[in-house]
This record gives structure tokens, sequence and C-alpha cells, in this order.
DNA sequence: GACTAACGTTTTTTT
DNA sequence: AACGTTAGTC
């Protein structure tokens, strides 16, 4: 451990967070100044100082940021003090706590995990009970206004619009009788916990002497009470964000939680990194004369610690079909002329659905690109299938899964009987699964349904069985259990093409695989369920494994830097969205395109269009109020046309985008 | 109960 | 344009 870190490598502002290892702290860390390595080397620090590593919690937001921040640590001191410390999200460490004391609160401690399907599921269903409505509600929007209130500690019952507060109110009945909590409730639960049982309290803090926040800025209310019930005397507490970053406000994230750190913990020490190692002047100049723009910020301005480089480039499109060509076109020519990697580009947009022209221009010319984001693993169809069932072989009076995966395959259960067996369960107070096995409601259905339903039940009986009684292998089960019913032939009759068939194949396979090996790892299938609501894990989240240019939106660019960046869509409208002039959270949008622009390392391209094609449908745009309120001092305003000159030919298009690297680019 | 056709909607995304 | 939802038909 004796070369943890060296304060020699730190600079001055950074040594300083490194040092201040009591009471509070917060680490205002500007974007590209070193944020993860003067966490890490914190911590190393703190372990290098005797403290125990089982005394060290570090909260994330994601399970990525968790083990990415535990490997890093782990590489500058053993890998055992590493393994010893906590490094969680503060939903897996909620849940830690729910599952040794939710019994507290009256619920049991084989509580379930109700993901987001989950809960539109519950939340459909009762839109169809409680009817009564004029307007068609969506379930998301009942659903985000009941999130936003529980992060208020607001009650159900006391929403302000009175058929939501009915909703809620309904939704947590629901969700209390099937022993099920939300991603919400975990956070709620868990904070009510600590502040109701001093015992409980008392243990956690002895446990956790040194807390370690990260993206604070992403905090929302109820997060921060959880910190300050984690954290008691002498405030052993280190925060560690960005204000400028905060682009989470329309999930609850509170920037007064940077913004008044204060009040919330005494006499804390700020230090602010400023010395930004990412970007040229000429980006950091321009990025630094958007952000002040906002106002009741912590000011940083950010200082380069390389040359002034390229001008930023501002140039003025047509249409959006020019501006992904114009992009593919510059990427081909810059990557040959000075020798860049495919990976080195990344074109950053608003909205996913800008990225089709950019695709199609990409793959016109055989650039390999790779999207970021999109479609969540866990919210495709034969996933979230499979795990109900992997739910209902521990708990079948879910109602939610049950009901999912009822009629999937089709096995004749169809909605009228799902209908029948939801009011009956209703009326006797039971779940569904019991309403399916109480032979007074199957004796009420037909002929043809009646077998259906007994076979189900039977079906999963059994798989349940040979995990409870016969301690079979819940893997190998569920296996069985997916190839008996012919579950994959069934959702392949539904794919229209080869590679949608093979995907939803690996889909099934790997949630299988991935419940294998957490039962190796001695884990049971309950814990596998948590991990798996829990997790966040896109398709194929890790970057680096693919190749080629990234295109990608500018939340989830958010951490990410790139040699050189285009950011495309500059409209109003666009950025800011139209329904952010609306809700009033334009600062927000600011913050979105400073994000986007301190992405860029050495050359930075941001475009806007005449027109845009919008649902199918050309609109005209005008460009982005933000434009306007850069500084030009590092600006190179200019037009599609004045870089392409009039409709030149494509053999002339190639000669003269080779040449525009020195036609334009001041090259150091 | 299963399949098809018309319809409406469309910011960002994690736990 | 493309997707999911819903209503209508066999």
């Amino acid at each position: 451990m004796a070369n943890a870190f060296s304060f020699d490598s730190l600079n001055q502002a950074q040594r300083e967070a490194v040092g201040a290892l009591d009471g509070p702290v917060m680490i205002l860390a500007g974007a590209g100044t070193g944020k993860t390595r003067t966490v890490t080397c914190r911590i190393a620090h703190m372990l290098e100082k005797r403290i125990p590593a089982s005394e060290i919690l570090a909260v994330t937001f994601t399970n990525k940021a968790a083990s990415e921040m535990r490997e890093r640590i782990g590489g500058m001191v053993s890998k055992k003090a590493a393994a010893a410390m906590t490094v969680c999200t503060f939903h897996s460490l909620c849940v830690r706590l729910l599952r040794g004391g939710i019994d507290r609160l009256g619920y049991k401690k084989n509580f379930s995990i109700c993901s987001h399907s989950d809960q539109v599921g519950m939340m459909k269903q009762l839109l169809v009970r409680k009817g009564g409505s004029d307007e068609k509600v969506k379930p998301d929007e009942v659903l985000s206004a009941i999130s936003k209130a529980k992060n208020k500690g607001i009650e159900p019952g006391d929403l302000e619009d009175d058929y939501f507060a009915n909703l809620a109110v309904a939704y947590q009945n629901e969700l209390r009788a099937q022993n099920a909590v939300d991603f919400d409730d975990l956070l709620l639960l868990g904070e009510k916990i600590l502040r109701e049982n001093p015992d409980v309290r008392d243990m956690f803090r002895q446990q956790y002497k040194r807390v370690t926040v990260d993206e604070f800025q992403d905090t929302n209310s109820l997060q921060m009470q959880l910190v300050q019930q984690l954290v008691g005397e002498p405030y052993h507490v280190c925060v560690v964000g960005d204000d400028d970053q905060s682009i989470y406000g329309w999930r609850g994230a509170e920037v007064a939680n940077i913004l008044q750190f204060e009040k919330f913990f005494p006499n804390p020490k700020i230090i602010r990194l400023e010395e930004n190692y990412r970007s040229t002047h000429a980006v950091l100049h321009t990025a630094n004369s958007l952000i002040k723009h906002n106002v009741g910020r912590r000011e940083k301005i950010l200082r380069s610690t390389r040359g002034n480089g390229d001008p930023v480039r501002i140039v003025a499109m047509p249409g959006d079909n020019e501006e992904a060509e114009f992009i593919a076109e510059e990427i081909m020519a810059e990557k040959g002329a000075i020798g860049r990697q495919w990976e080195d580009f990344a074109v950053l947009f608003r909205t996913n659905g800008q990225s089709r022209k950019l695709e199609l221009a990409f793959r016109e010319r055989k650039i390999p690109y790779r999207m970021v984001g999109a479609q969540s693993f866990y919210d495709r169809r034969e996933v979230r299938d499979i795990l109900a069932y992997a739910q209902l072989l521990v708990s079948p009076d879910a109602d939610v899964p049950l009901l999912r995966i009822l009629n999937a395959p089709n096995r004749g259960i169809g909605q009228s009987t799902a209908v029948l067996a939801t009011e009956w369960s209703r009326e006797h107070h039971e779940s569904v699964w019991q309403a399916l096995c109480d032979p007074e409601f199957t004796d009420t259905l037909g002929p043809k349904a009646r077998t259906s339903v007994q076979e189900f039940i039977a079906l999963i009986a059994g798989a349940k069985n040979r995990i409870d009684l016969e301690k079979q292998n819940p893997a190998d089960v569920l296996d069985a259990l997916i190839k008996e019913m012919e579950y994959l032939p069934w959702i392949e009759r539904a794919c229209k093409t080869d590679s949608e068939r093979q995907q939803r194949g690996e889909g099934i396979f790997s949630v299988v695989d991935s419940l294998r090996k957490h039962v190796e790892k001695g884990k049971n299938l309950q814990s596998f369920l948590d991990d798996s609501a829990l997790a966040s894990d896109r398709e194929d989240d890790d970057l680096e494994k693919k190749q080629g240019a990234t295109l990608i939106t500018l939340h989830a660019s958010k951490g990410l830097e790139f040699p050189i960046v285009f950011l495309v869509g500059l409209e109003e409208g666009f950025l800011p969205h139209s329904r952010s002039i609306v809700e009033g959270t334009k600062d927000e949008e600011r913050r979105l395109l400073y994000v986007g622009i301190t992405r860029a390392q050495d050359q930075l391209t941001m475009t806007y269009c005449s027109k845009r094609l919008k649902w199918g449908q050309e609109t005209g745009c005008q460009p982005s109020s933000f434009i306007g309120e850069l500084d030009d001092e590092h600006l190179n305003h200019t037009t599609y046309d004045d870089i392409l000159g009039a409709a030149p030919s494509t053999d002339e298009l190639d000669n003269f985008f080779g040449g525009l690297k020195g036609l334009l680019g001041d090259v150091e």
C-alpha cells in the first residue's frame, strides 16, 4: 500500500481535496478537472491513513460507476482493501438495509422490487379499475407525479389533483398488498427506518464513518435526507459534483443540494477544481461564456492547461440532410488527413430521433458507428417475461408478473379470464394466483379456460416445488420451464427478421445464464431478482467494447470525452427543447449544451439547420438562442455553402474535404 | 380468444 | 416515419 498515490501528481486544488479527510467537504469538480482521480486518491489516502476499509462508504448513481470506482481504488491500494469497502448505489444500499429491517415497517422481509414496467402494469390496471376520468391519463404521467410526491415527502393522498391522489393511494395499497416496493420506496423506507430507529441508525453510523457521495448534483431531496441520516457527527462526509452539469432535474434531481450544502452540514470545506486537462482553451472559453448566463450557480471558471486550439465552428445548414452528409464527409476526410481513429469522433444530439439521418449517412459511407443508449436490455420483452416467470417462482402472489405472463405464450387464458380472476381476487382479498388456485373460482369458468388455468397452475407450482422442495438449481428449473412451455418458438413467431429472432433467443439465454452465474456465487433467486431490478445494464453499455464513431444523446454523453465533437441541431425548440420553455427549465437546457461542449478535447463543431424533418413532416427551424450567448472570441461562424461552394460533384467533394483541414483548421 | 386495421403519440434515462 | 395502443372482426 506504500505507493498508493502521490501528492506530486496532483494540482493544488486536487491536493487540498485529497488531504481534507475530516469534516464535511464539498468538491466542486468542473468538467474534465480530474474528478474521478481526485475522489479515488482521496479514498486511497484514507486507507493509507489506516482508516479501516470497512468504515468507508462511497455512494454512486449507477452500478457501473460503483464498480468502476471500486476497480480504480483497487488499482491504487490492495484489492483486498477495495473489496472490503462499501461502494454501491443509493438504491442497493437501501435494499440491504431493508432486507434486514423492513419488518419494522410492517412489510415482510421477502418483499419484491417493482421495476418501471411493473409499475406501469400496475398503474394500467388501476386506471381501468378506477375509470372515472374524462380525459385519458397516461400511466407514466401518474407514476411520475407519485414519484415526485414521494421524493418531496408528500403523502400519496395529499396530491393536489384529487383523481391523482386517489390513484396514488390505490397504487400504494396495491404495492403493500403484494408486499412490493418501487424504486422510490426503497429510499423512502430506508430513510424512514434510519430516522425512526436510533438503534439502526447508530449501527450504520458506527459502521460507515466515512461517506462519499459522487455525482452529488444528481441527488434528489430524499437522497439528501438519507445522507443526513447516514452521516452523524463529526460529519466525515464528502460530496462531489458540479452544479453546472446538473441535467436530471426532470427526474427529481435538486441542484439545491449543492447550492445550499451549508444548510445540511455545518461549515463545509468547499474546494473548486477548475483546472481542465481535457479541452483546448477555445472550447473552454466558449463553454464558460455560455454557462455564465445561468443565475444562482456556484461560479467556476474552467482554465485550460492546453493551448488555444482550433476555433469552435458554428455552421449554418440548409437542412438536416446536409447536416448529416456534412458530418459524415468531414469525418471521412479528417480521419484520412490527420490519422484519427473512428473512435475519436462523436456526434451529440438532443433527442434520439435526430440520429436517424446521421446513421443513414454513416452507413452509406461505411463509417462504423456505435449508438449509445436507445433501448434498455431490461425493457426488452423477452427479458421482462422471463424475469416475470423467475419472480413467480419466488412469489406466485405477485400479481403484476403473473398477469404479465398469464397468456405469454398463448395458453388460452385471455383477457376476459384475466379480468374475472382479478375481480375475484379483489372481492376475496387475495392474490390473483390464489384466485386461480381456488376451485370455487375456476368452477365459474368455461371448461376450456378452466383446463388452461389448471395446467398453468400445475406448470408454475411444479417448477416452484423443484426449487423449494427438491432443491434443484433455479437456473436449470427456469431453463426447463422455458423449454416446456415453448416460449422461444412462440416469441420467434412474432419476429419479422432473422436478426430479431436471434436477438430474442440471446435475450432469453442471457437471463438464464446470468441467473446461473448468480447461483454459482452462492446467491439465491431473490437476490438475483433484486440485482436485475436495480441493474441499469444497457445491452452493451461498455462503450469501449464497441468500435466506431459515437452517436449519442447529450444526456448520455455526460462523463465521456472525445477528441472531435459535432454537436448538431442547435435550433430553438430542439436545444433548448420546446418543452423546457413551457416548463421553465431553460437553465437546464443551457447546462445540457454546456455538458455537450465540454465533451470536446480538440475540435468542436456545432451545427443548426433551417429546416428539419420532424415526425415525418418538414418543419422550419430558427437558430438556438444559445448561439447568441456564446462569446465570439474563439468562434468561427460559417455556412454549409461557404464550406462547400455551389453543389460540387462527389469527386470535387472528396478533394475539397481532403483539403478542408488545411483551409479551416489552425493546426497547432 | 386471436388477429388485423386504424389511431394517436413522439425529450432526456436511472434506479 | 415508426411505434405502441385500442377497437373491431373472425
